[in-house]
DNA sequence: AGCACGCCGACT
DNA sequence: GTCGGCGTGCTC
């Protein structure tokens, strides 16, 4: 008997199945999922790896195929199950099955979060500068090249030394016994959260949240597991709900996993979760060391903990008995990965109680149009909130039409309507947060001419305007001095579109003398906790109006906001992408739930240059159900999920003509494909570019699929698999897959 | 990633 | 000649 092993060494070329060739002794104690020790390479080293797979026959040369040595102790069923889920997601999303299982494993995550290590110069320039005079007449090369890099900065990663410098471990080795520099890593630990009082709020529950909870309940212990969908408006008490169906599941021994967009990670939710549930648990976030995390993972799979707070991620927290998985704010982009295999959360959580038995909480005050659209045909069972828990009453929303504001000859950023409520506001003592998605000072510079963008010359994304007057790529961190004329026309008629969150700051501070502000966009987050510090600070009123991005409007209750101002809802609204009227709906939304949480009664102003448009519209109406009917007739009439399914082809490379090429090659390959599977049903678009079509010198292309079952194009994906592997100029080129992209 | 192997310049 | 450093290729 032969065993399919993955070798525990973070290195893409050994990115594969090892087979081995099991010992008798442990032949009916080994099953896929259980952690081994293997001979690896030329000097037989012992190295850990994963079993996924045994089977009669080896397809490597026999000779060659060596024993394995032992079974870790730690070897446990429950990964068996994970592989499986794995198999699922490779099957579902493509890519590899190594890749799958990497995102599966809490082992592999573990390896993910790689520490950083670093070289630090122990010597003075001078001494330095006298030892690479040393190893250049020793002639010594690499030795030299690597004290130079020193010189220049004391501090190297270790990463850039030995990619970028083309130096070996065994050089920077003789350089620490020579005592010239010393190996650092960084590893932060610190707990999770500090134990605190634990005290459980006695809650008294609304009708709905009543209903809901006893209808869980019901199914739940005549043992019938199904998704639920709660469409629960901002303020509905959600987490309540979710923390009576978890106590019902950990009641019955069985462990719960709770899902949370890390932005909506804060204290507060954490601590109502400790309150009601204790030490039993346990929280995830990137914050956490490598160690720790796996620690958690050993924890749940030890029985230790009930309940997984976390991320994407945690879903795959190794619960010996899993009975719920929920996920909040369900529409977040954040549970659809970056990375192959690009799975949605979603999908993958149902698939993943389906498989162990359990049930799944999707919750949302704008569920996406996928959930809702599974919940219309009866998949999923609809639960809606539609009051306020704390009689607090739904804001009054003004929209505002920008166009208008500037026909009556004002310029300002801020109208009339909003300028007005912010004074009123500040005399009354009110807090006001301004919500605008853009970063930096201001947004790119435009020509007034000719309408050239400045755009970086490796990424084609325009490049932002900074205060220090510098023009910088946010992709690939390029920057340039400020321009003043027009490289294409020679104009002077050169400047910046539009403004970002600094500016408006300053607008604000110039226009109401006095006034407390605080910002919070990428800039002034970059340090580890600003995030929390800025968010407390203004919880504490310790200023009057919060200016921010995205990351202001997403699960923070602040009671005394009572005016909130979306300065330009028409940026997210022309992103050039099918989902963007149901990204710029639910940003509306949130915003709008923003404003008053507490006792008073909230005002929102909505600023726009589009006001008849549907999503703004209805977000400012706050009238889901309008919205969904508007936005799903709108997919069914173009065949955009959830109406129809859609497989992108992510192709990219360095050579642009070779790439040219693949995509036509694959494109024609698809088409000749299609008509023996589905007939006219399927319909391929491009190749276009994606939104940005170089980074870092890299040219990608997309191709999309469009058709009704799932199924056709999983099929299509597994036959260009295959025709990629065999056609050359295909190892030149990157093909990724992205199911319903979002 | 980490090990063996083989090439190549420098020194006895 | 031989010694030691450095790049290369392979790992079931």
């Amino acid at each position: 008997m032969f065993a399919d092993v993955i070798i525990d060494i973070q290195h893409e070329k050994l990115d594969k199945i090892f087979q081995y060739r099991i010992p008798e002794e442990i032949e009916d104690k080994l099953s896929p999922g259980m952690e081994v020790v293997v001979p690896f390479g030329n000097g037989n080293r012992e190295i850990k790896g994963y079993v996924t797979g045994i089977s009669e026959t080896c397809g490597y040369d026999l000779s060659k195929v060596k024993e394995i040595i032992s079974i870790s102790e730690q070897g446990v069923e429950i990964e068996a199950r994970l592989i499986a889920l794995a198999a699922w997601m490779k099957e579902n999303y493509g890519g590899t099955m190594i890749q799958a299982l990497k995102t599966v494993l809490p082992i592999k995550q573990k390896e993910k979060a790689k520490i950083k290590k670093r070289l630090r110069l122990l010597l003075d320039q001078e001494t330095g500068e006298r030892q690479l005079h040393f190893y250049l007449e020793k002639n010594q090369k690499a030795r030299a090249r690597l004290m130079a890099a020193l010189l220049d900065d004391p501090v190297l990663e270790y990463e850039l030394v030995t990619k970028k410098l083309n130096i070996t471990m065994p050089v920077i080795r003789a350089l620490e016994e020579q005592g010239v520099l010393e190996m650092e890593s960084e590893q932060v630990f610190r707990d999770p959260v500090k134990k605190s009082e634990q005290k459980e709020e006695k809650i008294t529950f609304t009708p709905e949240q009543r209903y809901i909870i006893e209808e869980f309940r019901k199914d739940y212990l005549t043992g019938l597991r199904k998704t639920y969908l709660i469409h629960g408006v901002t303020g509905s008490g959600k987490t309540e709900v979710y923390m009576e169906m978890i106590h019902t599941v950990v009641e019955q021994g069985k462990q719960a996993i709770v899902l949370i967009p890390e932005i909506a990670l804060t204290y507060q939710t954490v601590m109502r979760f400790y309150r009601k549930f204790g030490s039993r648990v346990s929280i995830m976030n990137s914050r956490l060391s490598a160690g720790e995390r796996y620690d958690q993972m050993m924890r749940a799979r030890a029985g230790k903990i009930d309940v997984m707070i976390g991320p994407r991620s945690a879903l795959f927290t190794p619960f010996p008995d899993l009975g719920l998985i929920v996920i909040d704010e369900e529409h977040e982009s954040t549970y659809k990965s970056e990375q192959t295999p690009r799975y949605h959360a979603r999908e993958t959580a149902i698939r993943r109680a389906q498989m162990e038995g359990a049930g799944v909480v999707l919750g949302s005050a704008t569920p996406s149009l996928e959930a809702m659209y599974r919940a219309r045909l009866g998949e999923y069972v609809l639960f809606e909130m539609k009051n306020r828990s704390r009689m607090q009453q739904m804001a009054e929303v003004y929209t505002v039409d920008m166009r208008e504001e500037l026909k009556s000859g004002n310029r300002s950023i801020l109208s009339r309507k909003l300028q007005e409520l912010i004074q009123d506001r500040l005399e009354r003592g009110g807090q006001i947060m301004l919500f605008l998605n853009r970063r930096g000072y201001s947004g790119f510079i435009s020509c007034r001419e000719c309408g050239h963008v400045i755009k970086c010359p490796h990424c084609d994304v325009s490049l932002s305007v900074h205060r220090d007057g510098r023009m910088r790529c946010h992709y690939c961190g390029y920057e340039q001095p400020r321009i003043t004329v027009c490289p294409e026309c020679g104009s002077h008629y050169i400047g910046e579109f539009r403004a970002g969150t600094q500016q408006i700051e300053d607008i604000v501070k110039e226009q109401f003398p006095g006034v407390r502000v605080l910002r919070m966009d990428m800039d002034t987050t970059r340090s580890k906790d600003a995030h929390e510090k800025i968010l407390s600070a203004f919880a504490n009123e310790e200023a009057d109006v919060l200016v921010g991005t995205q990351m202001i409007v997403k699960g923070h209750d602040f009671p005394n906001v009572t005016l909130v101002g979306v300065l330009a809802a028409d940026m997210s609204l022309y992103t050039g992408d099918y989902r963007s009227g149901e990204r710029a709906f639910q940003l509306l939304a949130q915003a709008v739930g923003r404003a008053g949480r507490g006792k008073q009664p909230g005002e929102a102003v909505i600023q726009t240059y589009d006001p008849g448009h549907y999503a703004i519209e209805t977000a400012a109406a706050q009238d889901y159900e309008a919205f969904y009917e508007e936005e799903i007739r709108y997919r069914e009439l173009m065949g955009y999920p959830p109406a129809e399914e859609l497989l992108a082809v992510l192709i990219s490379g360095e050579d642009e003509a070779l790439l040219e090429k693949g995509c036509h090659y694959l494109k024609e390959y698809i088409l000749r494909l299609t008509p023996r599977t589905e007939a006219r049903t399927v319909r391929v678009i491009g190749p276009a570019s994606p939104g940005i079509d170089k980074i870092k010198d890299i040219y990608r292309r997309v191709i999309y699929i469009k058709t009704e079952q799932y199924g056709t194009l999983v099929g299509i994906k597994d036959r260009i698999e295959r025709y990629i592997e065999i056609n050359p100029g295909f190892d030149r080129m990157r093909i990724q897959f992205d199911f319903n992209p979002m």
